[in-house]
DNA sequence: CCGTATCCTTAGGGATACTG
DNA sequence: CAGTATCCCTAAGGATACGG
């Protein structure tokens, strides 16, 4: 039995599902692991995969992801810079059940009718 | 390949990954789900035991979770009147997923040693 | 190219009170 | 018991501009 509390950053989650959505819960840091499954990537490019995310909240998610140790940075010192990001250990770890998330939502979609016809 | 648009509520997901958590990816939707994994549940025991969760965005969730048809209300007429819940099949098929997720967040934190001590 | 800072708007969510 | 309605506040998030 895993009854215990979780604490972290000063909250307490009595679930640990309650835990893994604080993580990767919201509207992009899923979808940023979820770009980041087939290795390293350039910042700039890792941004451009993830339509319609502003500048300021890919900064934000990532440095998240990154405090948590799902992603890490690397810099090379050159100019103009360049930064890459990848999974750590824990990071790929999710990889399998975010794939799972994302077929459920393939399959749902199909079920209701909601894709949009073809042009 | 799967690579058409979804449209769901006026919204756009050109990826079904995000399409999934604008169904489930807020902060109590699969908490509610989760606890509803064993059966059929009455109205304020479900509440009751998703802990910190207000009136206000219980009946919000679960009202979403239910015109997504994720699950099932069953009202009897009776007085004081008597409201369950219950998964949808396509609410079942989330289950295996969100258990994942789950024991990924325990694992996570044993190893990260975020667990508070037992008394 | 990569990131920070600032300003501003909306949506998420708590507390309380009230009805059938 | 189950649910709505109201009020209010905080945090999520967009847009823009600027600096190493």
């Amino acid at each position: 039995m895993a009854s215990e509390k979780i604490i972290y950053q000063d909250k307490e989650f009595n679930c640990s599902l309650a835990f893994t959505l604080q993580l990767i819960g919201d509207k992009y840091k899923s979808l940023i692991l979820f770009h980041l499954k087939e290795g390293p990537q350039r910042s700039g490019e890792l941004q451009k995969s993830i339509t319609d995310i502003s500048n300021r909240m890919f900064t934000y998610s990532i440095r998240a992801l990154e405090k948590d140790q799902l992603v890490k940075r690397k810099v090379y010192p050159v100019t103009p810079p360049r930064v890459e990001y990848e999974l750590t250990d824990a990071g790929k770890s999710l990889i399998p059940i975010i794939l799972k998330l994302d077929q459920w939502g393939q399959e749902f979609a199909r079920n209701h009718y909601l894709y949009a016809p073809a042009e």
